[in-house]
Formats: structure tokens, sequence, C-alpha cells
DNA sequence: TTGTAGGCGTTATCAG
DNA sequence: CTGATAACGCCTACAA
């Protein structure tokens, strides 16, 4: 690298001399103050052109007592391998908080530490304004904390306690209706159900819908056609294995995610199965490599540019008047067909 | 959120009267200087603990003059969908980077400006002291222009200028020579190739440890096999729908990385291939969704976790250092054998 | 409309 | 070993 004198070393003190002004009136000029004559403002606005001057972000955010920065800690790696999901939603929330002047940073779990303690640290420290909290678990010590703390934060997702904060989640309970409703108009009557981990808010909800659409749906029940998972591929093989095993066994499987519906294919690619003829298999989330698939996997799906630029707003909002009333915004997912399912033979 | 005063509202000056020192003491004790007597530093780390004082970052900063920050701006959309390898390397390097104290900041690139402009911005506000840099092309802007301001940052892949900045990457020449030595093995002739823009320097290599191989195997050159690609799933189908219109066709494809590989066995399947009996077919990335795939995808893989690890090092290293020497660090890609491919029929 | 002065919370440089 | 005092670079009252 160069030894150079950097350029861009401009401070406002600079630019102040050099227009025979003082620091203060750039200041204001530069902010938009209205008590700043128009000719002035040009020439300040101008000159700070000329000379590249960017206001120095650390100064500023000092002085102003905001970060301007909002924190999102990635959830510990287990469920993240076949999912694509989280880098997508990392490029949408970011790109919406840098329209709004905001940065994203970035946290992960380093083993030795709880979840918990990162958010102590980055709240603690300043670091952030507020948080975006992804993967939401019914009690959530997160939620927990931030909320005790006063702390601004939106969930993508819901929890126990998701009367006293804002959250955006899609109506997961909905989409495993219509995707079980549309099992059934196919003509299928044992539809399998793999779940996705009782902790997970969201994974109830879309067992309730499917078990609803089922009991309204067949009067008697069948038993033994939900199966736990854990939203990983692995899961999904496990139990797709523990379905396909009973006799008479499922015509389709609806799974909590990608992720799991993944593992069901593959596992039942290995008992022999051909999907979708012998196997109908929905999965949820749309992740882009569903389509790659063969046969491309059906599942349930929402923008996840839209969810972010959603969750973003509801944030913002949140950070300039910390006084409003909670919202939340409940999302339609749509079944996008693509081929993995089909009428039984 | 509530009302009542914040805790942690602890500021150096607090802790400083609560002690009957000064700021500067007590700043001195937290630091570690030499120049405190142990008895005081263990009643102000012990005053410290109880009150629970965390220095404000943004003040600690800007007094500083560093950001203890890092900067990742994340590529242009189009060739993620199918990929996981960014999310996956998010993780990696934040998590590298929290164990030393440091924060790392993603960026993305809103439409209207162009990618360098992102760079710019980060360096004249001064939010982060370094970059990394993902997917590099042979002639890069943003090098050019990270290098022209003499700012600190370290590439996953190598560019034209290497030999002016510190670099990470993986040996895609040897490991592509070593996937065609497979193939040949295995009694392959007809190898086709998908690669993934000229623009894309790794890309090159890869191509050419293919072509090296091909060409002391083989001394009379079989044309039409090599196929330019864009590293996505759908570059993927385009290219294998041209090599297996051929006649005769390749019994193999290696690809230039894993999306672009499920294009390809996409593409065969609806063509009417069976894979791995009709058709061989070995991708590049070792992303954990190609182990889903029926058969599993064949891959050349180098750990993410261990290369978000090293370029971290080597950025540390040159933010504490500027003025060493530059360095360079070239690893090898393990062949992983999942089952797309088997000997030729 | 603009200048002055003080503060944001630390770290760093001197004396003492 | 510790206490003043001055940065760091910006914003914002308040005064002129």
């Amino acid at each position: 690298m160069d030894e150079r004198g950097k350029p861009s070393e401009v401070r406002i003190s600079d630019l102040a001399s050099e227009l025979g002004l003082t620091k203060g009136t750039v200041s204001r000029a530069l902010n938009g103050y209205e008590d700043i004559s128009k000719k002035t403002r040009k020439r300040v606005t101008e000159v700070a052109r000329i000379l590249g001057y960017v206001p120095t972000t650390q100064a500023r955010r000092l002085a102003m007592g905001l970060t301007e920065t909002i924190g999102l800690v990635l959830p510990p790696v287990p469920s993240q391998p076949v999912n694509t999901f989280v880098s997508e939603f990392i490029d949408s929330i970011s790109t919406a908080l840098n329209i709004h002047g905001y940065d994203l940073l970035v946290h992960s779990v380093n083993s030795e530490k709880s979840e918990v303690d990162q958010y102590q640290r980055l709240v603690h420290s300043r670091k952030v304004d507020g948080f975006i909290i992804l993967r939401t678990l019914e009690a959530d010590t997160r939620v927990d904390y931030l909320l005790k703390e006063g702390f601004p934060f939106v969930t993508h997702g819901r929890t126990a306690r998701m009367a006293e904060h804002d959250w955006f989640d899609i109506d997961g309970e909905k989409a495993f209706r219509d995707a079980t409703s549309h099992l059934v108009k196919l003509g299928h009557q044992r539809i399998g159900f793999v779940g996705g981990g009782n902790e997970f808010f969201s994974a109830q909800l879309r067992l309730k819908g499917y078990r609803n659409m089922m009991e309204e749906t067949y009067d008697n029940k069948i038993s033994g056609l939900e199966q736990p998972g854990d939203l990983t591929g692995l899961g999904g093989e496990t139990a797709a294995r523990n379905l396909l095993k009973q006799n008479p066994c499922p015509t389709a499987i609806l799974c909590a995610n990608d992720a799991t519906a993944l593992g069901v294919i593959k596992a039942a690619r290995e008992l022999g199965f051909r999907i979708p003829q012998q196997l109908s298999v929905i999965g949820y989330d749309g992740i882009a490599l569903g389509g790659y698939l063969d046969p491309p996997l059906t599942t349930l799906t929402f923008s996840i540019e839209a969810s972010g630029r959603e969750i973003v707003a509801m944030l913002l909002r949140r950070l300039k008047e910390p006084g409003l009333p909670i919202i939340s915004k409940l999302a339609s997912a749509t079944l996008k067909l693509r081929g993995s399912e089909g009428p039984p033979t």
C-alpha cells in the first residue's frame, strides 16, 4: 500500500476555514437547517463537493448519540447448511437499511458464550440502535432480554409475548391449510407431516394449519401421520423413514421447511419411492434451489425481499418514534406448484 | 417499551467518581497499562464489574481513530440464488472477527450506485478499517480503487494485481487437474467443461487445469467440449444443452461451481440422461445441499470456515502492521466423491 | 443569518 | 503511580 498522504482527509474544520465560516455554520448548512442563507448553503455544499468532504461517522454518531446501525445475530449453525434463506435475507435487509442510511452489523454466536450474551454485549457497548431477530421461539430469551431492557427490535416470527413487540410473520397456519387442502383435492388421504421443533412458534402454527384441515376433512383421524423434525435435511430424512415404513404409508408429505423437504425426498428415494408418482412432497420457504431439484420442489413461499423491506420499515419506525403502539404484519404465503406433488396412484 | 431509567448508563466518569479517581486513571487501569498499581487496578476492575460498566464503542473509536469494523460488500445478486456459499462465508468471517473484537459490516449494492461507489462511501465515511473482497475479477475495479487509496483489504481469489495485495485462494487449477484426472482414470474420454465467466480469474484457472490435463492425456484434442458459463444454475442449463446435443456427446461434465452443476444436472435429466450412468457430473464449492441431491453431487471443496479464519487473520495482520510485506495463501481443494460420477458405459 | 462555546465518552500526553 | 488537560470530529444551543 502506498505512503502518499491519503486523500479525503478533509475535516469539517478544513471546510470551514476554506470557506471563511465556522464549523457550526458549515454543519448546519450541510444538515439542511433552515436558518442558513440560500447563498451560503450553496457555497458550502459546492465546496464540500469539490473537496470531497464526508462527515466522519464515528464523530457524528457520538455527537448525536445514535449508531445508525442495526444488529443481526446469526442463529447458531445447525440449521443453516441447506438453507439459503439466511443469506437471501441478509441481502434484503441490508439493502433496505442502506437506503435509509443505516448499516447492518452481523454478529455470530461463537461457541463459548450464549446467544443472549451476544445481544447483551451489543446493547451495552452501544454498537447498535436496534435488532432484527430471526427464527423466534415460543419462549424466546432474546425477546425477554430486549423487552426487559426496553431496547428496540422487530422479530421475524411470532413469540409468546408477541403482544409486547413489533413482529412480522408469514401466516404459516393458513399456508398449511392451503397446502393440505390442495393435496386433499388431488385425492390424497394419508397425508404426512414433518414438523420443525416445537420450540419454534411458527412450526407449531404450521402443524396447527395442517391438523385443522385434516380434521375438517376426515372425521376419523388417522394417527401416526405427524412426525417431529428440526428444520434440517437430516431431520427430514429420519422423519421420512418413520413415515414411509408404515403400512399403509402416506401418499404425500408436508414439510415444515424446504430443507426438511430435501431430506424427505432423499430418504424417500433411497427407499425406492418415485416422486411425485408414489409420493407427493411439499416444502415451505421457497428457497431458489428448490427449482433445481428433480422434480422441482413445490413449496409455500413469500418474497424474502419484501419481508426484509417490511421488517426494516417497522424497525425504523420504532426507532424514530419509540412511543408508538406495537404493530405487526401477517403476510400470506403463496403455494408455488413446481411438480413435486400430484394425484396419488 | 418501558420508561424506567435504563440500566448500564454507566459512564467512565461515574466509575471514576465512585472510585475517587480520574477518568484517565480508570481508563488506563481498564486497558491494562503497566503504570497502574496492582491494587488500584483490582479496585477498578472490581467496581467496573459491579456497576456493569462497558465502554461506549463510539467514543472509544473516535478517540482511538479506528473503527474495529470490517466491511463486506455483497456481490450483486444474480449469482446468489442457488448458492449457500455466501451465507456460510459470512458466518465464518463474522465468527473469526468477533473473536478478535472486530465487527462485520455487511453492505449491499443497491441498484442505482455502482459497486465501487459502495466501497468509496464506506472508506470516506470511515465506517470500516478494511475490507474482505469476494469473487474477484481478473481486472477488478474494487481492487484498483482500494489500492489507489492505500486502504487495507484481503481478497478471496486472485486478481491481475495479486502481487500488490494480500489474497487467499483455493488452487482451482490443481483442483481441476485432479478432477479431470479422476474422470480419465474412470475411463472417460469426452469430458466436457462448463466455465464460469472469463472475467473471474478463478474461473480461468479452473479451465486451465482442466485443459492442461486433457491435453496431457489425449494428444488429439477434441474440440467443442468447453462451454462458457456464468456460475449460476441457469448458465449451467444452457451450457449442458449445448454439450449434450453433440454426437458423440460427452460422458462427463466438469462444472466451475456447484450452482452450475445443479443446472447441468437439471438440463441433462430433462434430456433423458441418467446420472451417473449416462453422464458423470462434478461441481466445485462443496455447498452442503449438494449432499441432498440424487445422486449426491461429487464436488471439489475446501472448508469455508477455515478460509474465513485464514482471511481474517491476514487482514488483521495487515491492520496491525501496515508495512508488512504482501502475503498470500493458496489452499488445496479436496475431491469429495459422493456419487454423481462413475465409469462411462 | 452566523459565530461562540460546550458537550458526546473515550483515550492519550504530560506533568507532578 | 496518578491527576490534569487536551484531543478525536461532529452537532447544537444560545448569543450576537
